[in-house]
DNA sequence: AATTAGCACTCTCCGATAGAGAGTGCTAAT
DNA sequence: ATTAGCACTCTCTATCGGAGAGTGCTAATT
């Protein structure tokens, strides 16, 4: 195994920048002809095929040019981008458009995804983790017809839930109100957990069932409800997707189901670091050859969940990165600013 | 212009139907070998000279097969098409998947566009027209944090609205809660256009405002919430999307703003029949060439909408017109059930 | 010892060509 | 009115060859 020069480190480093620029395997006399090295093409190849031999490069056909392998990818991205900072511009226009979302999570999160996946043009997700931490703030019973009751619970970010229920005997719209009247009295304030030890430690409640409802559907998991994804269209644009086949299995890859659950097993596999890039097949992790992620953990700690962008391992990971951490960065701002004024609140009550 | 002999439409029906199955140029010698029309390929040549003539059959080079026109498949939809009857099995297996939907519109009408796409391999839409005769059965106001305020309006199908607000002076829970119970005294029961009209009629409310906004937010058209979208990947398995470009177009023209506008122009265009085919490019309507949508009105009159397939002109219209129009009967029929529950529940009361 | 010029070699890409196959249109016979 | 016969057209596929791009290796150069 041949130690990586600084030479060498910078020939790999313009294969990588130049195929993820261009999707062509680049050539020795392109390099050479970059003024940047100032060597000829046989030095280069010589470079190639030592960078070959420790796996870092390949080539598809004899006389085509390079392309970087995943482990390629991999020492570019631990040791040699160039991470493309954030102007000034974009900074202002991202803030400009999520200005526009309310004081509500539900409505920042789909804003930002959409945002990320346009500024770079592959899949953007986004998870949320609904935490037990939520307290409840009001709970409603509302007379749909005969045999149905709707519950409607409000959580303190803002989470409007809602439940169908077959209460018998049947309950008017009056003693439904006094139910949830008696119920608010109990449960305001309190977090899931909470209720469900109310209802273990005491037996002499009524409407004990209704009230291990509630618990449950403040905790209830709603994937659709809390993961959000964009950029598919832009995504299956790129030249990896030319044919119908490779197309269709790249939809099927990128069914918000799969990817909900990898984007979580990624960042919550015991390491630590809050930003992570994972690169084609890793045999740690379900991912597929071909494909990467790079995604990082936004909070704070009350409010927490992963944003990614997911796509072909030919991906602008200089560009990327940092607009993947800015982001997170700025949920994660925009998240504390809701739960301070939340706690504000509470003291001023 | 000659007439439609008998021959001659049936040799456009099996053109058709068998271009339909395989999506490939149908062949004087394959009609010939059918045993059904026992005549020499140089008779159906002649015959598919006469269609030719006529507009309703072309053929894409000198020595492929026929293809129908546009004309021709409307031909065939108007007059020779043999509607598949759904069978028992079939039925069954619906209304059992149904059978999961409880008793609201909203999880009912994504799980029938959901089966509506697999049933048929193409896309299915379902638009759902929010009424002004909907009621609102409660409203809540809800703390949220210092300056947010959120507005829960629940209405009589079981639907929740929610819409945040920023209220000056601060009001705290206890003094929102006797604003909620004086708005829902005076409100229950309302439609928005009743409400516009108290609005109207007279000055001395307090609160006037925030009547407002809820009137409004009741009838607020939120598209992704009333209208159901599902089967884009099956529908481009079809040869029609082969390439990376038509495949792109095709995810372009099936984005569920643009079809939520056309599937309800198509039904809202003051023709009466409750069930409608478009096919290709129609002058009427803004439909673009090569695409075909089969459409129908479902009820009852308080809670109506369109269920709709989408897809290529070479369309299986036999098969997929009889299903939108049962599922279609089938929501009337569920529709109906729940408002009957309601006025039941209202005599009551 | 590192670099480079030179050159044969490989592989892709592209266009031309040719033949097979499928299907038609037309004519003449039935 | 129907059909057999046949020349004609067009697609599809495979094959071929040349141009071009790029490499790997060797020998010369710095």
């Amino acid at each position: 195994m041949n130690t990586l020069t600084e030479r060498r480190a910078a020939i790999l480093s313009l294969v990588v920048d130049e195929y993820i620029r261009t999707a062509v395997p680049v050539s020795s006399k392109f390099l050479a002809d970059m003024s940047e090295l100032s060597v000829s093409p046989a030095t280069v190849r010589n470079e190639f095929a030592l960078l070959e031999a420790n796996g870092l490069l390949t080539h598809p056909h004899t006389s085509g040019g390079r392309i970087p392998t995943e482990n390629g990818y991999r020492t570019y991205v631990e040791q040699l981008m160039f991470e493309e900072p954030i102007v000034e511009e974009e900074r202002i226009t991202v803030e400009h458009q999520l200005h526009q979302a309310a004081g509500s999570v539900d409505e920042l999160l789909p804003l930002v995804s959409t945002i990320l996946a346009s500024w770079v043009g592959n899949v953007a997700i986004i998870t949320r983790r609904t935490e037990q931490q939520r307290e409840l703030l009001q709970v409603q019973l509302v007379d749909i017809s005969g045999d149905t009751t709707l519950l409607v619970c409000v959580l303190d970010d803002g989470t409007v839930k809602k439940k169908f229920l077959t209460i018998y005997p049947y309950l008017n719209q009056t003693l439904l109100n006094q139910h949830a009247n008696a119920l608010n009295e109990l449960l305001a304030g309190l977090t899931s957990l909470e209720i469900k030890n109310l209802v273990k430690s005491s037996t002499d409640f009524e409407l004990l069932d209704l009230i291990s409802v509630i618990a449950d559907l403040i905790v209830e998991e709603n994937m659709s409800e809390n993961t959000y994804l964009d950029g598919i269209e832009v995504a299956l644009q790129q030249p990896e997707f030319s044919d119908q086949e490779s197309m269709l299995e790249a939809m099927g890859y990128l069914s918000i189901y799969r990817l909900e659950r990898l984007i979580n097993s990624v960042m919550t596999d015991g390491r630590d670091p809050s930003t992570r890039i994972v690169i084609g097949r890793d045999d740690d992790e379900n991912i597929s050859t071909g494909w990467s992620i790079v995604a990082s953990k936004y909070g704070p700690d009350t409010n927490t969940g992963v944003i990614a962008v997911v796509g072909p391992t030919r991906m602008a990971y200089g560009y990327v990165l940092p607009r993947v951490r800015y982001l997170a960065g700025l949920i994660t701002q925009l998240n504390r600013d809701l739960s301070r004024k939340n706690i504000l609140d509470g003291s001023n009550d």
